[in-house]
DNA sequence: CAGTGGTCTAGACCACACG
DNA sequence: GTGTGGTCTAGACCACTGA
């Protein structure tokens, strides 16, 4: 049944100009033959795939193809100066600063004691005025102050410290995942628990080895195209 | 709700024994004041991430810890070169061989005709006996005949195609992304539709720069970690 | 066969956006 | 206030597994 519903949605949503809302979920599940569970369910495909957007209380929508943020893994590049490069632009959204106490975890990965503080910077990264990526960085607090943080953040912290120059960078180990969306990450993207999120696992490196950020990246399906070269043997 | 069901459903998961089994649905269900349907959604975020594994008509349980296949991104190794080196066991589950004809992203990715043939091979790998990769490829049938994948094949093109050492190979492109499973990759990974799988799509390239083997893979996560060093700057 | 997860239904109430 | 999507409920039937 959610087969066929999937279907009849395609050709809806190919019939609908982007930008257009649809039917109202209850008269589009009357129409259609099923619950509004099952409608649900079937759209739940096209979310995650860009090309519907909900948004409660007003509508659902058909997306407007929006130009993907490309690029290659091998370099590390902040999605700002990504984007600057290909001529989009990327808006921050919420961002908090908050001062924390290493848990197990970012102890073991920073090298800290656990139980000392840290900075942790959590932001949301706007692309055509949608939530496209959500990062959070933790970092050693003697690698960067709140205050540096403060006025003209974009949202990439490798920028703020590639600017300063100090310490100096080396390079990050990112593990890559896909990653059903809990709560948090769900309502700072805008989507629902459970909808799938690439997800990027990151650690920072000066050049002595030392690590200083450990980063968490949330991204939503659509608007990146990440990819990697792979040599042979 | 859904998140205090969360917080529950993690202490049950940790007071029971891997292997072991959860209550049934409406059980658990109503043990914890919820609807079924309630508790399948708060599941859900621990089938994807691997820590609860549902199988129809027996039960729910709670996965043992499996050795995780881990890996850089920057080499091209099939995943049973890359097993056999951690010392860990894959076997490879369903295999299909099916004469196809290029549609028209199979024909631009490949660089043939639209409407001619190829060869698309389509297997499961398993790790511990459970569906944890689903591999889609679709050769130009120039460079691999039925009959040579046909017998000792072991779940990957890459490796048969190096034995033989004809055509070179060189590179492979591969675009990463999450991916919400639609019915097949779901029924081939055993898992439900709409659950996140990584995905990876990917371009073979022999040495002459010529397209030869357009791939599709869907990973369960938790069964593997990928991971990629990026260089600054 | 009995018991399990997979799917679907019809209805309800809520939080939210917008006029 | 009205209409939207977000969530939850109680119940039903199915397909599948294993004894």
């Amino acid at each position: 049944m959610s087969k066929e519903i999937h279907q009849r949605l395609k050709e809806i949503i190919a019939a609908t100009a982007p930008g257009e809302r649809l039917l109202a979920e209850p008269k589009l599940a009357e129409q259609l033959g099923v619950s509004r569970a099952t409608l649900r369910e079937a759209m739940r495909i096209f979310e995650t795939r860009g090309f519907l957007r909900r948004r409660q209380g007003v509508g659902t929508f058909v997306v407007r193809p929006t130009q993907v943020i490309e690029s290659g893994l091998e370099v590390l590049e902040s999605i700002e100066t990504l984007s600057d490069r290909i001529g989009l632009s990327v808006a921050m959204g919420d961002c908090q600063l908050v001062d924390c106490v290493a848990d197990e975890v970012i102890a073991e990965k920073l090298g800290v004691e656990q139980g000392s503080k840290t900075l942790r910077i959590s932001r949301v990264i706007l692309a055509d005025e949608r939530p496209a990526a959500f990062l959070v960085d933790t970092l050693r607090p003697d690698v960067l102050a709140p205050e540096e943080v403060g006025t003209n953040f974009k949202g990439s912290v490798l920028d703020v410290l590639l600017k300063r120059g100090d310490p100096p960078l080396k390079h990050s180990r990112t593990e890559i995942n896909a990653f059903a969306a809990d709560s948090d990450v769900a309502r700072a993207l805008d989507i629902q628990r459970g909808d799938s999120v690439l997800h990027f696992e990151s650690l920072l490196y000066t050049i002595e080895d030392e690590p200083i950020d450990y980063s968490l990246s949330y991204f939503l399906p659509g608007y990146f195209k990440f990819h990697v070269v792979r040599r042979v043997g």
